[in-house]
DNA sequence: TGTTACCCTGTCCATCGGTCCAATACCGAT
DNA sequence: ATCGGTATTGGACCGATGGACAGGGTAACA
């Protein structure tokens, strides 16, 4: 369980071994040989393709934090989207990088205390917009149905959707062979699509 | 720093006192009069008015998480706008709602694990940087590759692309295999997931 | 009582989808 | 000229999917 800081050595962060003693700085590089599984990553939004290395190491399944020096609700959901758990100003007391660590090791997410607000309310304005297509559509559809037809459009599988509603695989088909006549759909992929994505239904 | 659980009493979750032992037990009534800041308050979903009862809560400083029988993306949204700071299944086992109750005392966000990759990516799409994400996401791949994975992100069969690029359907198959493998994704539900938000700008 | 709608389950089967094993050919780079 | 990447196929395997057919149960309603 490394704590490895990602850096190109030009400005060590003294705060860095003040919050982790047993902390490593390491070059890009470095961190792609060294980094695996359970590892706390930090990674300096100054580095080139950092997005990049962020999405490789987190997929080999180390925790990445991503530290930036100027912190901005773009900048944070390119690390979030790219599979970061910690989001935080660069210069961050130790406390807080410890209360981030303890955070993302517990499979939390962390941002940076100001972007908060916009994260989470800018997500839900879209979330409501979207919600109001998908209720005409689904409206023709039981509340079981509905379940199913959710379910599936988050890309889950029959199985998935089964184990999810405490139901069997055969009566998520019966459903979802419902939802498809009903809206007029031949299969999951222009289900998923006319939930997604409505104002292209030209089939 | 009491540890209340807001419940109709009509299902006490023993799961809550195996998390924790000092937890208490209280109508949506109670928590409003008692809960104050610091206390982690828990909230199911299926109470009348919940999203109410947790942005009140929330605002006089109390450390809100919700639990949900049927947990989903809009709820999780609706959650976390009202203030809450962990959305999670009200049946999770004991040392998950501690990992839970851990993450948010520190200033953490916890959400369901399979709600997490849309909450991130809904809030992204909220700031307009999905173009640029998906740019980047097809960069890697080559020209035709990138073809078949437009097709497919259209809701086509793999008989269907077939036919647009002149190919077998063996060759479509190909490609999207290493379409899966470089975009780390699944299947082609992943897929039209992962490139449903963008189209016209690729081709 | 019968009807209707919804929810849940089962079996059978044809097709589709994804991955494994290959192979051939083009093209640029070393 | 060999090597690596890309594009193109083939076959085979097996799980996932969707439709057809055939039921079970509950609840509301005439």
């Amino acid at each position: 369980m490394a704590q490895l800081f990602v850096c190109q050595g030009h400005d060590v962060i003294p705060r860095w071994r003040e919050a982790f003693a047993e902390a490593r700085l390491v070059t890009p590089e470095q961190a792609r040989a060294q980094a695996g599984a359970g590892d706390r990553v930090w990674v300096t939004s100054d580095l080139d393709r950092w997005s990049g290395l962020v999405s490789n190491l987190s997929r080999r399944g180390a925790i990445l934090s991503v530290l930036s020096y100027a912190p901005n609700s773009l900048e944070a959901f390119q690390a979030l989207g790219a599979g970061a758990r910690g989001y935080a100003h660069v210069l961050s007391p130790p406390e807080l990088l410890r209360q981030v660590e303890m955070v993302v090791t517990h499979q939390g997410i962390w941002v940076w205390p100001e972007l908060l607000a916009q994260v989470v309310g800018g997500a839900f304005r879209t979330l409501g917009g979207e919600a109001m297509l998908q209720k005409e559509t689904l409206a023709c559809l039981t509340e079981r149905e509905q379940a199913v037809a959710l379910a599936v459009a988050e890309g889950l599988s029959n199985k998935a959707v089964a184990n999810r509603l405490a139901i069997t695989e055969r009566t998520v088909k019966a459903h979802l062979g419902a939802v498809f006549r009903k809206l007029g759909v031949r299969d999951r992929m222009q289900l998923i699509l006319k939930l997604s994505h409505q104002e292209q239904d030209a089939l």
